[in-house]
DNA sequence: AAGTGGTCTAGACCACGTC
DNA sequence: ACGTGGTCTAGACCACTTC
């Protein structure tokens, strides 16, 4: 155990035992060091990990409180479906449903503005069992090889993250019935629920892509942990 | 823009480039230092920050290389459901449904091993209108207060965050079919979507809770935005 | 204006993992 | 065994923000 993680537990205790309570002025860098018989970077490097854990906020002048935590933070791993599949032992398979150029007009929530678009519907299968369902929007502006590309054999999934970087990402969780699609193709019934991600991906705020994937609810969930907080 | 922001955005336009393509091996800390003309401790932040991203990985001896992407994260916020409601201008309302202790036969998935627990079941109301369906158990072997105290006008989910420190989070979101208590007081129609999200909490190892929260797939969603990776 | 955290340096030494 | 990244030190100076 490095001096480091020795100063960031023995923090992390006081914080637990409601020794330093929420809203509590910690001693400041200088004096911690003193305390602990360390350099003040060794304190920081504790007091930096802390921060990024949520568990404190520092402010020049004002110094380092402990917060009043009012949410749980854990980080969520969306893996490409692929992986995924195959990580878990099982044979992925991949089918191309549709793939077309269309204008402005499909972006219903006008997130690309007025230019080109790829649109392709595609599934990805769990042991020849349909378990993803894609439906994909892509800037030809932004990423003009979609235009041409076929996306036969490669998904536009794991085709945009090896050709297309991003800088920002929003992402929503969502439960929802089955629409036409979903039950066309992912074989569920009319209001079964299904599991939806939908997200977007831009890089240097000139958004890239959209998608709608959508999940068959009594076969996918999302798992993450914390550990050690 | 200080330095070390600098050298990050270099290296990252690098990486985005595919000037250093995935599998590359970057040159090492000592001669980063002399191209950037800065201290190696200035570079060494610059890489660590790329690795927290998850763009670059380092070993000792081999080096660093630039990362083969396979997932997206994000960081995952759940609030409190109060401070969620309030924070977006509604009015938040609170319904103890029940609150019993039982043996450890009611936890069905063996998490807490054989103590005695408490078993709570309360609503969480929007605006008047169910919002989250709340189904807890406490350990009361690692929670002793959760025996006696009556969670009549605070919530378990509240009452544990002020009282209960947690190092460990596992935390599954999925969608379902409404059960018979998600009808029953989420006001929702069989078969209707809800989501779910099933969390886990423990302390140094010791479980301290479950928490089974459940909404009506049409009135909730999760969102997180990644910026500037 | 003054005090807090934030950045940077130059150097020493350590430890892990590959060669 | 040895070269890489990892930790730590001691010190200087900076910049934000509250007093």
């Amino acid at each position: 155990m490095h001096p480091y993680e020795t100063i960031r537990s023995e923090i992390l205790r006081r914080i637990n035992d409601q020794t330093w309570p929420a809203g509590y002025v910690l001693p400041q860098e200088e004096q911690l060091a003193v305390e602990f018989e360390v350099a003040r970077g060794t304190v920081r490097r504790a007091l930096s990990s802390l921060v990024d854990a949520g568990l404190i906020e520092r402010k020049r002048r004002a110094g380092t409180r402990v917060v009043d935590r009012k949410s749980h933070t854990s980080t969520l791993t969306i893996p490409i479906v692929r992986h995924e599949i195959e990580n878990a032992g099982h044979h992925y398979g991949y089918k191309l449903l549709s793939a077309r150029i269309c204008g402005p007009e499909i972006d219903e929530k006008g997130i690309f503005g007025d230019v080109m678009l790829r649109h392709i519907l595609c599934l990805h299968l769990n042991d020849g069992r349909p378990y993803q369902l894609e439906d994909r929007i892509i800037s030809i502006d932004a990423i003009p090889e979609a235009e041409t590309f076929d996306f036969k054999s490669i998904s536009p999934n794991e085709w945009l993250i090896a050709k297309a970087p991003y800088s920002s990402v929003r992402t929503i969780l969502r439960a929802d019935c089955a629409s036409g699609n979903d039950m066309k193709h992912l074989r569920v019934k009319a209001h079964d629920p299904v599991f939806i991600i939908d997200r977007q991906t831009s890089f240097n705020k000139v958004p890239l892509t959209y998608a709608r994937l959508s999940h068959s609810g009594d076969r996918y969930q999302i798992v993450t942990e914390t550990d050690e907080i």
